[in-house]
DNA sequence: AATATTAAGTGTAGCATATACACTATCTGG
DNA sequence: CCAGATAGTGTATATGCTACACTTAATATT
């Protein structure tokens, strides 16, 4: 294996967000810090998955390497979203220790680039039972202890998903390739925290013609059985509305 | 006056917008390298305004800095809108001869992060001319020969910037403290490249609250003068509407 | 003084989209 | 065969979007 040189003041840090069917989700690493010798646990926190970037290798492509590493899934919706270089990023003395553990004491002064990766969650939950990572309910994160900034970074990480879902069709690569309208609505509501009515929505939906009811329908379930829709990004692209409206 | 320690792998570009009441315009830095012996230009292009930043300064203090340095102006609208960091920014013999004169080599690997900056360009242009730097027509930037990733980076600045002036009132950042609406439209127009109908655009500025008509009227022009209105950002804040539709 | 020139300012009708709201249909499990 | 669960469907009202042409008020020209 190679080994790769470092650019020392520079990562990148992902925030990768899943639903459940149920819920949104964010993927954490549950990280202790334990004494060597008495194999007490000094410190524990949560992080983002991130690292340097390595000096032949392009951010995405890091940031790619990353979440593959992860997940065993290629293939994903990811996406740059901010870069973070606040001087207090690792303030703390707890934050000083994670670093030095985490990151090897390349540099005190570390920019990091956030991205954002959107999974169906459904799919990768049993890959990670093996890592120290674990799905959690993004309610949840405000109780959480978090290492450095990472709290911050999955906030404004939270803020530019919801920005983006309600102008791009992002949301479907939360779904697995065949879904049905009510897990499509759960899906907008848990990212934007609202509820909709059944049938405005379907009829929202069924305006966009890149939301294409499959023959399929689901089966063994104890009630009426939905149908199948599957998300096409072809017929988006060629359909695509040029908006030149502004709304403010 | 203080040596400040640089970050060797990190930079910031600003992508400064202004708006002349007519078109939109960047500001570009007019650079040439000539043999110290013969005088003659080596090499001359074109570039965003930026630099290292430095080991005791946040990415936004440091795009702030450069800015006041240039326009000697602060309290402008700049934002982080991406970071660039691809293998072959730097590409080109002519890119690296600009590296080693620009950043005198501190590092070969450079990611830079993009600052988008809006002014109203009527109140820089004085202060502007003993530099080398001068503002360019947006739509002849295509035709420029540009140092760097550069042309790139300024694309992806005219993009984010269209992309948020459809939701954020982040035009009026454009435009003086008081403008007429025939330059608000101007300005819409130059910003999307479309062209509105005169009414229904101000049937809907009239439905924004915080387009505030002024008693003052235009003076000394010969037409019927136009009345001044005022941005509220205040009043903007409160009557903000909570959008929870999405438009895909 | 009269007229030309320029940009400012104004209303209405048709169409499309958004919202509010309640019942029937179809499957499984007991 | 009945209970429970979720899927699926239509209409009326309000709001917003689009298309379209003339009058007003200042200066400049003769």
């Amino acid at each position: 294996m190679i080994s790769h040189k470092i650019v020392p003041n520079v990562s990148v840090d992902c925030v990768i967000f899943g639903f459940d069917f149920e819920k949104l989700n964010v993927l954490l690493v549950d990280r202790e810090l334990k004494d060597e010798r008495t194999g007490k646990v000094l410190i524990s926190d949560h992080t983002l998955t991130g690292y340097h970037i390595y000096d032949d290798e392009d951010l995405d492509t890091a940031a790619y390497r990353i979440l593959k590493e992860l997940t065993g899934l290629d293939n994903l919706f990811l996406e740059q979203f901010a870069a973070f270089g606040q001087l207090d990023r690792v303030s703390s003395e707890k934050d000083q220790l994670w670093l030095k553990h985490i990151n090897k004491g390349f540099a005190d002064r570390i920019i990091t680039v956030g991205y954002l990766a959107l999974i169906d969650n459904t799919q990768v939950t049993l890959k990670l039972s093996e890592k120290n990572v674990q799905w959690y309910p993004v309610n949840e994160v405000k109780n959480m202890e978090m290492a450095f900034d990472h709290k911050y970074i999955f906030y404004k990480a939270l803020e530019a998903l919801q920005k983006k879902v309600k102008v791009e069709p992002i949301a479907f690569e939360l779904l697995p390739d065949y879904f049905t309208l009510s897990q499509l609505q759960k899906l907008y509501e848990a990212l934007l925290g609202a509820s909709f009515d059944k049938r405005n929505f379907r009829k929202k939906i069924s305006q966009m013609h890149y939301v294409i009811p499959l023959k399929k329908k689901q089966k063994g379930v104890p009630h009426k059985p939905a149908q199948y829709y599957l998300f096409s990004r072809e017929v988006y692209e060629k359909t695509k509305k040029n908006r030149i409206s502004f709304i403010v």
